[in-house]
DNA sequence: TTGGCAATTTAAATCGTTTGAGTTGTGTAA
DNA sequence: TTACACAACTCAAACGATTTAAATTGCCAA
């Protein structure tokens, strides 16, 4: 049988309430009593019952992420600085994977409702929360990247029209004119976002803008690959293409490879997300950079505060974007290039 | 104020013992009764409270799972497929990663001792348990992969050394006699049994073993990139290479392509594990695989098996590994092949 | 009417903490 | 001496469920 708080204090010779304020509020106890309590527990091997603890004070110091998959190398670098920063913090975080999964948040819901989480952390984006939180409102949540619209949650994100808009620029900048676009699922609110700033960013650098060279890769490698093939296949293929995701470039870049068309010679690209599949492709694929660590880092915190009873929690907080240079790129040709 | 089951109880008619019953243990009450306590429950919005109840059943239908980094993409898999295992089981998991945080394992032991968690899912190999489980032999573990050796725990891993066999003797196979060997970490288990495997199996298709051929990766892209660039400074070079891990398959195909060595055509590559990198790479890299989500799924069930007190747990599990012929590999110069 | 029995239901203890209110004892001021 | 403040500690009531043992009910046969 493990020792419980009215062993120690047995052992020690007080009352259960000196035992548990010598252990987790020492100022309130007398300095002997005090080193009493300790050595009474230390001698007996006592660890606190968090559950009890968690019953009585009505928080569980655990948080819950949800995270569509695992697999997408976009995740992990997010999970695991949420993680870090939770640890830090006294908090365990249970994860919840809701892509896949059948069931989807639904799967989630009751932990939530039950009580046996103090917030939520959901980074996959879309819809609605009150399927997760199971209509209890008071609930923290924190959204990471896409919004959540009904009802609006604090979020963390990133500005997803300026990817698009540097990526074309950087692009543009190279004399590129013929620049494509395979974007993400066409239900993701960055997907759409990335879009507009392709859009807008042809117009700024005044390029005209041909639907044909705008193509949906849904976010995934198959469809950017059969989205690459048609505008290969085009009269006038492009010389250049965004790509809403470093896997989707890879998948791209692939396609060309196979067709014997040389990327940057022929053709450039630049992603987006700043993902290890485009760090480690070859060519190493020009991206615009998604703080992810960061933006885990600053969701856990914002939660947390939330929690905690903070009074000046940001409702959004915009993270900044950033173009990483690699190889996938080069001047087009015979273009007078602006400086880069 | 959520509303408790006494609530519930008091809407009904009923005492809490009734309405407890009404909703876990429907069997026990009258008929009419189950109704009125599910209308009650419904009614007023009534959800359990599971921290509560697992104060009383001792139990928290929670697991914990230790992974040295979700960044490595080794692991994601296998994450995902204990997440699945235990949600359909009725658990959740909670995460821990041990090997970037400073304080390692040891931040996560007062989860266990502190009765937070029902069972604990180790896939970081090597040293001893009770630095985790804080001396409280009675919690259920389960190791995945390397073995835990001080106690020894119900594990379930992968025949690491035939990992090393399949490898040369496919290389052999397809005529290759210089086969170098990139390792892995030197200080995990699976690193040395591929190795071993590598060994045995250079006798045992007669070539010879020359220790200029093998060479410490490390398990790092870094260090296997180091390895190859000493393998190709050889007088006599290989003309064929299993790295211990498809990551560093990649690192050192990356070498080669960058002093315009051709892979296959030049120098061929078997990998292990079977992750996406090796998959995606170009050319894609043959590979040992190591089942990683039936590995995560296997080992959920054991530990669930063990916490529910199931009498005919295995104490080790061996899954299968498998040579997947993928692009990398080419049959020697000149070579005589045999049937491969 | 009564006793016996099975089917339901209930009261109360329990899980292991935390914490507000009350008690004790000591020292100081009136 | 009385009174009061104050520190240190104890009592006992939560927190919200489950479960054992006991009590109630309804029903039927004697």
């Amino acid at each position: 049988m493990r020792p419980t708080l009215s062993d120690v204090a047995k052992l020690a010779g007080v009352s259960v309430a000196t035992a548990s304020r010598a252990l987790s509020n020492p100022d309130l106890v007398a300095d002997g009593t005090r080193r009493a309590v300790r050595d009474a527990a230390n001698s007996c091997g006592y660890k606190i019952n968090l559950v009890a603890r968690s019953l009585r004070i009505q928080r569980t110091n655990t948080l819950l992420l949800l995270v569509p998959c695992i697999d997408n190398p976009f995740y992990p670098a997010m999970v695991r600085s949420v993680e870090e920063t939770a640890l830090a913090a006294g908090y365990s975080i249970i994860v919840g994977f809701t892509s896949k999964t059948e069931r989807g948040r639904e799967a989630y819901g009751d932990l939530i409702t039950a009580g046996r989480v103090d917030g939520l952390l959901v980074a996959d984006g879309g819809t609605g929360v009150e399927q997760v939180t199971g209509g209890r409102p008071d609930v923290p949540v924190v959204q990471m990247l896409d919004p959540i619209y009904a009802p609006p949650v604090p979020i963390v994100r990133v500005d997803d029209k300026m990817i698009g808009e540097l990526a074309v620029r950087h692009l543009a900048s190279m004399g590129h004119r013929r620049i494509a676009h395979i974007s993400g699922a066409p239900n993701s609110v960055s997907a759409t976002e990335r879009h507009a700033g392709y859009v807008s960013a042809m117009g700024r650098n005044g390029l005209t803008l041909d639907n044909d060279l705008i193509k949906n890769g849904h976010s995934r490698r198959d469809a950017a690959a059969d989205a690459m093939k048609q505008l290969l296949a085009l009269a006038a293929p492009p010389t250049a293409v965004f790509c809403a995701s470093d896997s989707m470039a890879c998948a791209a870049m692939d396609v060309c490879r196979d067709r014997g068309i040389h990327v940057p010679g022929d053709i450039s690209f630049v992603g987006a997300d700043n993902t290890p599949d485009g760090q480690f492709a070859f060519p190493a694929v020009s991206t615009v950079d998604v703080p992810r660590a960061d933006i885990g880092l600053r969701a856990a915190e914002k939660l947390i505060g939330m929690i905690r009873g903070q009074p000046d929690i940001a409702q959004e907080t915009v993270l900044p974007v950033e173009l990483r240079r690699r190889a996938s790129c080069a001047p087009a040709r015979g273009a007078a290039v602006a400086a880069a």
